[in-house]
DNA sequence: ATAATTGCAAACACTTTGCACCTGT
DNA sequence: ACAGGTGCAAAGTGTTTGCAATTAT
């Protein structure tokens, strides 16, 4: 395994995540977030640190259905992550965690009646959050 | 609305969904088949038909986090897909309807607890189906 | 005849790679 | 000094588009 330096644009990027959890991001984004910040990046050094930091299991990414770009979660340690699904607001782009009971209902549900296994690493469920249906309904 | 011709590659390919229905199908892979089966095709066309067909809601397309390629999934009429979610297996590709009681339950929970409203044709449950579990236990 | 469909080549958007240069240790 | 990180340009991939040729009605 490499050894790792401290560098400018990945503790930038890793910093920017940890404010900014559970928002959802793009490599675009990312980019134009640190540009604004007054950090001039180069969108190929983005793309490494974020592929990196997602071998790294600090990130998850996903897609959906109607974006082009794919995008970034920060995968809050000491929360689970990886073992409950996360509700994903099509309207603002926030992820909210569903780390309740519910999780093992869903799990043993789709078991018992499905005989499937969730890998909720993969999975993303969509929708709309309270907020954005409140403003959606004007 | 424009009129429709009856078209070769389009009816090759609505039959094709629906002899393959719950199996997920990419552009290319569709492209192949449709080579495989004698059908000298062109990637566009695919595309083009595929596109339209989503459109009118008689397929549906997904992204999951792995793959590069968008995948498409047969609306079967009459099966209220639009209001279940689906459960697509990484093993074998196969999807599985949650066409059931729990759907509600699901609905419930999110609504009640997170005051989340779902989309089920933005979003897809990613697991393993029975057979793939008991065939990645040997 | 005329409107929909197709093929081909080119354009696109997003992402990855090769290599020389720069930076952290 | 040396391994890791970055910038730039080029290559890759999957998908879309413009336009002329073809096909269904």
């Amino acid at each position: 395994m490499p050894k790792e330096y401290r560098s400018k644009y990945r503790n930038w990027i890793t910093e920017y995540f940890k404010e900014h959890a559970d928002l959802k991001i793009s490599a675009s984004g990312l980019y134009a977030e640190m540009e604004t910040s007054g950090l001039s990046a180069n969108l190929t050094t983005v793309y490494r640190n974020l592929d990196r930091l997602t071998a790294e299991k600090v990130l998850s990414m996903h897609k959906v259905p109607g974006e082009d770009e794919k995008f970034y979660q920060y995968m809050r340690p000491q929360m689970g992550c990886t073992n409950h699904l996360h509700l994903l607001c099509s309207g603002c782009g926030k992820i909210f965690h569903l780390n309740c009971g519910f999780m093992e209902e869903i799990n043993s549900h789709l078991m018992a009646d499905h005989g499937f296994t969730l890998d909720c690493e993969e999975s993303m469920l969509v929708g709309l959050c309270g907020d954005c249906r409140k403003k959606s309904k004007n």
